[in-house]
DNA sequence: TATATAATTGGTATCAGGTATTAGAACCAG
DNA sequence: CTGGTTCTAATACCTGATACCAATTATATA
């Protein structure tokens, strides 16, 4: 294989992931060869066409939105006993990152924590009223993130909950909750 | 026009609503008429074809998706000194809403919080390590939060930084915020 | 009941953006 | 000069449409 399209199919490669919306004939403009030759370096890639390069960006962000929108949690939960204890699973992702120092950044570890707290509380109703935390280490991207949560006191409109999160032998983040328990009547 | 047609195309509405990617003959199936009378639909209700709509999914998200990844801070900056203060305002939306409460998860109000305060500290890398915060009373989606947060101590390694979130003549949320400043070497 | 009108169906031509395949030209190296 | 790689061209076909037109069916009203 020549350099040229060596070069060209490279190119196209990091062409269409910056950007998946061109058809062959506005690559082949791009690259100042015939479609046809685009359309090989497709097939030799495994690049599939634009329209199904737009639908698979449209249908997974359709997924992505409605899940978002839908998830209480952020992260997987594996565990709950309500009142108690409970643990949750969470895959760090490049879109969690700072550019600048590809650490995930602390409001993502928050979340998972904050949310598995929430779901802690055996109320129909429970919003976190303050919390005391601590970011012990920097986690990367990919890190799988485990958060074990547990009740610790639990008075009358008050629930005290201790969050531990860790990624392999680590502990990353630890932090203290508490979270009110409202009455239907009190919201809204 | 008789109730069928006007039944039928609040149902295509609808439909579509819920699932854009259907083409005129599965919808055409899904209300037992011609291709034909689904596109006469289309047209009186102003709906574009597939794969316009896919398009639209597909480019909206792609947009989004490119600036949460490249935003670093989570609300609209409006004010910014280095080493002092700063403030920035996050509109609230349904996607950030718990289902039950209609009130806002706190980790985003955190994560407005948080990304200023980091943002606020003068250092090529920085990242929370320690915050105590109190969520004052609840947010409900279409609120307008803005939050001012202000340096109260700058040692060698570590920024203390106050923040402050009102939502109109309500304080909201309040932290403090223990920030590491960290040198390139020390992170990857 | 006849008929005007609305709603629906069917068919043809055309398009974009492809797939899949075959044939051949251009280039380069041994 | 021959052979392999690379590129271009040509053709038939596909999906999901648009645009247009004629025919049919259903319904309401004089």
């Amino acid at each position: 294989m020549r350099s040229l399209k060596r070069n060209r199919q490279s190119g196209l490669q990091s062409l269409l992931d910056q950007n998946p919306f061109l058809s062959d004939e506005e690559l082949a403009g791009h690259f100042d060869v015939s479609v046809q030759t685009i359309r090989l370096d497709r097939m030799e890639l495994g690049i599939p066409e634009m329209r199904e390069r737009m639908k698979m960006v449209a249908q997974d962000a359709y997924t992505k939105v409605r899940s978002l929108s839908e998830q209480e949690l952020v992260g997987q939960l594996r565990e709950l006993e309500l009142g108690s204890h409970g643990v949750s699973v969470l895959d760090t992702t490049m879109e969690m990152i700072f550019e600048k120092t590809k650490t995930v950044r602390g409001h993502y570890i928050f979340a998972q924590a904050n949310s598995l707290a929430v779901a802690l509380v055996d109320a129909a109703i429970a919003l976190t009223a303050s919390a005391d935390i601590r970011f012990n280490q920097p986690v990367y991207a990919g890190e799988r993130l485990v958060c074990t949560a547990r009740v610790i006191a639990n008075a009358d409109k008050k629930v005290e909950i201790a969050a531990e999160t860790t990624s392999g032998d680590n502990t990353v983040f630890t932090g203290t909750f508490i979270v009110t328990k409202l009455a239907d009547a009190e919201v809204g």
